[in-house]
DNA sequence: TGTACATCAGTGAACGCGCGTTCACTGATGTAC
DNA sequence: TGTACATCAGTGAACGCGCGTTCACTGATGTAC
């Protein structure tokens, strides 16, 4: 039984200057929702952080709000991830730029599809909210220039035989988000072992390692 | 302003042994709202049907149930749509195979939502209904079976160099999906013009046409 | 140094709403005698 | 042929719930004098 009342017992107020403390606390319990596949409301937040709701309100205008930061921060994740791993030639560094877009997308599935699944609806989204809709296309715009960027090193290496790295690496795109989302949506589906590496191989026209 | 109660004086009831008429029409109701994109509760289904609420019991067990027959409606419509082209060749066919997959994905995204999107959450439905996940795999594969068999059709013919047509169909079928995907989620991304062509010339291994 | 006061982080009660689901019912229609 | 009755499609009122949002408030803490 949850007792919303007794959050006051528990917490103690931040201190005067310091009251956006709360404000990361607020998007910890909304990661922590979206990580345990729970439903993301106003007071469901507010429960997990341990406030009452409108607690919220002095951070964010509203939910939506809320879930604008959380992806925010997720897309400087993504990006983050994609430039960390360390390869030593640029085909090993464009499949590892792959790897980690998979494994972020396999590990935090529900944060994945809150920046790319439409579980945030775009299209209304770029009508409500065009500043923010700018915002999130810049913030994706760094994530896929890592992947151009991987293509291009493979392409002056002479291990790509693209003629169009930014078309290819958008068509790799398509193809690693469809991989990611439907081997969550279509488990029953008995995915062939290789699509991954198929996938790197035939769009960003590089040869099969090993 | 909508009054519920003024469904009565606007309907008349099926006849005796036709009940299942409302079954058809609350599906209809449904793909109404979906393509509306509208939300889908049981109650705006009823609404949109011009019953009441209840009634809706009749025919299906929840709001699950009815979400479950439209799928399941809809895959065998993308199935039909897949095979409606003619081609006159192997390649023209399987052309006309992703290019009506990408049709059906652009005029019904919700409706594709419902049956890829996880909008309907896949891994709960596993385990919940074991059996409804089973049937709609099955589904699924029918749909997938006319990718492969293009991409067969294609190697048979020598116009595709695929060693594995049923991988190279995954890996087709993840970037179709991707590709439908994103382009609605990230409508602002300055999509290249031709990555359809890319996916398909890449993936299924056959040479640009014309 | 002591005290009055302004600030501000956060609370708790309350609101109206739409939801899924239940229940007893209604009333037209087909059927049995 | 007429009538009583069973069937069955669908209604309408009611329930409890969680939601987003508002409002007046509380009470600790830093600051001005």
């Amino acid at each position: 039984m949850v007792v919303e009342s007794s959050a006051s017992a528990e917490r103690q107020r931040n201190p005067r200057g310091e009251g956006a403390r709360l404000r990361v606390e607020i998007l910890a319990a909304t990661r922590e929702l979206l990580s345990d596949g729970e439903a993301v409301t106003l007071r469901s937040i507010a429960r997990r952080a341990n406030i009452s709701a409108p607690a919220i309100y002095r951070h964010f205008a509203d939910v939506d709000a809320v879930m604008a930061a959380v992806a925010e921060d997720a897309f400087a994740e993504l990006t983050a991830s994609l430039i960390a791993g360390q390869a030593t030639t640029p085909v090993g560094h464009l499949r590892a730029v792959c790897e980690a877009y998979l494994s972020f997308a396999r590990e935090k599935p529900q944060l994945y599809r809150v920046m790319f699944g439409g579980v945030w609806n775009a299209e209304i989204a770029l009508v409500t909210h065009p500043t923010e809709a700018e915002r999130f296309r810049e913030l994706g715009m760094n994530a896929f220039g890592v992947l151009v960027e991987a293509i291009r090193l493979c392409v002056a290496d002479g291990s790509s035989a693209s003629d169009d790295p930014r078309r290819d690496a958008g068509a790799l795109w398509a193809g690693l988000h469809g991989f990611a989302e439907l081997r969550q949506t279509a488990p029953l589906f008995d995915w062939p072992a290789d699509v991954e590496s198929t996938l790197i191989n035939s769009l960003a026209k590089v040869s099969p390692s090993r």
